[in-house]
DNA sequence: ATTAATCTACGATTTTTTTCGTATATTCTA
DNA sequence: TAGAATATACGAAAAAAATCGTAGATTAAT
């Protein structure tokens, strides 16, 4: 019943995210480092987000021994999926088509990667081969 | 040389840029009415962001009358680029591809439209980068 | 065993963003 | 023409987010 409703992370906390999805479980100090590698954060600010994110609900972490671990309690996909749907509202006025056309018109989508979604495109609507519709 | 660096507008800003793409230039009441379809904003809190947005650069106005008319001074499609490519950045981690494929995965796109972007990645993948821009 | 290094807790400041109240000027209306 | 309605300007409060300093505890190093 009581889905826990997931709060918004900020961009802030988003980068930490992103650091335990690809990394997993890590330290304050790890996080930390790796937030350095993009910009200057002080130890103690990644720290207290990491604790803010803490009381949000957006990470777990096991603290029996002095120096705590952190991991992410949300699930990535699921993250996205969250902010893709408030970003497609406010920054394309709803329209996931307009999002997709403009990332894939913008050049930084490898030939690998558009194959990729080709074969997306596939599995969700065989529609046989309209040859070039236009509109 | 000295491309005009677009700020970042932040979410609120980007609800009346919103309202002024899709209406084109409109006066601080309209964009009011407007907001207040989604929420309840006040008057003099839609004109501060408009007055905020014009210092910024965001908009452009005419105050040749009373009743000043405010317009987008920036485009929608390069506005839109701007903020996914951050969006990309900071909630998927740089690849472009998970987010249509996550964009695409969800189920809000109807067959046309996917019909559509297998046009779009047609003309992507026959010819290398037609429009390449550049940002 | 001292000292240095490392860690967490936490209050508090700073910065950014959003919101609003009030003063004042202009226009409308009866 | 007097009063009501409607505009803008602008300071500033409120809210949200990010940053940091310091204290105190634990562990590591010499």
């Amino acid at each position: 019943m009581s889905e826990t409703p997931i709060p918004k992370p900020t961009e802030s906390e988003l980068e930490i995210l992103q650091v335990l999805w690809q990394h997993g479980p890590s330290t304050v100090r790890f996080v930390n480092d790796e937030l350095n590698r993009k910009r200057e954060v002080g130890y103690t600010t990644a720290l207290k987000l990491l604790q803010l994110m803490l009381e949000k609900g957006l990470v777990l972490r096991d603290d029996d021994a002095r120096t705590h671990i952190y991991r992410a309690a949300v699930r990535q996909e699921e993250t996205q999926s969250l902010l893709l749907d408030r970003f497609v509202d406010t920054a394309f006025g709803g329209s996931a088509m307009k999002l997709v056309m403009q990332a894939l018109g913008s050049g930084r989508t490898s030939q690998a990667e558009l194959d990729q979604i080709r074969n997306l495109l596939n599995e969700l609507g065989d529609t046989d081969h309209p040859n070039a519709d236009k509109q």
